[in-house]
DNA sequence: CGACTGCTTGACCTAGATCAAACGGCGTGG
DNA sequence: CCACGCCGTTTGATCTAGGTCAAGCAGTCG
């Protein structure tokens, strides 16, 4: 078995072999021949912070940087829906009811593929169709969950949810007690888009929580939690 | 083809033939001999309204009825995540992140599966897995939406986007311009804790689009409405 | 008939919005 | 090098949409 996969890994393409996204949520899917006929048709792009990425119909890997997923009221009233942070995967089969803008807050690199090929290749490779359906859900999850903080938190309740959501994206490998500190990839007029806030409640709130030694915040944008234990218990669920 | 079709009709099993969903979204994926292995696997549930839906692994269509599906915070504020309407099918694979409870809003009917039969059938029948993602992208896409009205739209965009979301629902073959009425499958609080509202306001929005002459309620629960165009002009979006 | 539950309406209150001013870092041009 | 303008942010003062509290109404059930 060890052995099975050696051999099948001596044959993954070069470009592969390096990439980020290469145990991926949408690579480790595929053989050997499978990733060196996606190799073939795909290609990494460099993409500078707030530019749009065209809905066409391609996936990718996302290599480096967040995404965010915008929708817009007629009035010009602002949602966002979601963020995308690297190593995770971008693209939808099947159009949604509904326009979607996805923009990148950082520079963000990317690796995409036609959507062709993955439409074809969920018919030959089940493992395929499995993980798209995993990660749809996992997306309607986060959602849901997001639908909840919207309809019922308050406002520190939804900007302490924010953080905790942030810090567990940006080091996944996260210790629940131990201290943690990252560099916020929004500006306050996102968080508050996504909070369904405006930019002075969110102010407000990161002042508050660094009152309560909650937070600490150097430079607008760097933040440090105490722990993330101490933020899950002013998030309300 | 057409013959083939009809051959196949023919073997289709007796329960199955005049079922509500034997064309609906699940059931139209498989063929005859997958539906007399479902037909004797599978069992028909009448189930009360209130009653809650245990979250074991099973699947179901939902022939009649409507079903909520809600989350609750710590403190006992609750989120309504969305609706189910029949012939709408209800279960997924994967475990959510986060606990959901599904709960009969009316009488409701079900033709339930074991998920381990689903689960095989997926590997066994590729369009059954596109059925299933198609699906779960279907919910996304109409959690989104409520997160962009829960976020940034008023109390009465909320109550005139809700009401046009229930007539879609209850007669998907809506003509815009037609008027239509039906009966709420809701209470005020269950219209509140989806809109993230409280009842009183609820009651008001409902007050104010009647003296706008935007819809007509009779009996409380039975609303008319002028016609579904009317009603998206109020909505926001 | 009385008790209960869901709904409406009114009076008042407050979380968060709006309006306004000022701060700080940063890039540009003199 | 500094002066200037710009943009994102913070903070304060005030306003308001929607929440809270309270009363009363209409079905419905026992």
């Amino acid at each position: 078995m060890a052995a099975r996969q050696d051999a099948q890994e001596a044959d993954v393409p070069a470009i592969c072999k390096p990439c980020e996204a290469r145990q991926g949520e949408l690579c480790s899917a595929f053989n050997a021949r499978q990733l060196a006929e996606l190799a073939k048709a795909s290609s990494r792009h460099e993409i500078l912070a707030g530019t749009e990425l065209s809905d066409d119909g391609t996936y990718s890997n996302l290599l480096s940087g967040v995404v965010k997923l915008t929708r817009n009221l007629s009035d010009g009233r602002q949602q966002i829906l979601g963020f995308h942070f690297a190593p995770d995967f971008l693209g939808r089969p099947f159009k949604a009811k509904k326009s979607i803008k996805a923009q990148a807050l950082t520079n963000v690199t990317l690796c995409s593929f036609p959507g062709t090929v993955i439409d074809r290749m969920i018919n030959e490779t089940p493992e395929l169709g499995r993980r798209l359906l995993k990660h749809a859900l996992s997306e309607l999850d986060d959602a849901r969950d997001w639908m909840a903080a919207l309809g019922r938190k308050t406002a520190s309740e939804k900007v302490a949810s924010f953080l905790l959501m942030v810090a567990r994206n940006m080091d996944p490998a996260h210790h629940p007690q131990s201290s943690i500190s990252f560099d916020l990839p929004l500006t306050r007029a996102d968080i508050a888009d996504f909070l369904g806030l405006t930019i002075e409640t969110v102010s407000r709130e990161f002042s508050r929580l660094r009152s309560n030694g909650a937070i600490r915040i150097a430079n607008k944008r760097h933040i440090s939690l105490a722990s993330i234990a101490r933020l899950e218990e002013r998030c309300g669920d």
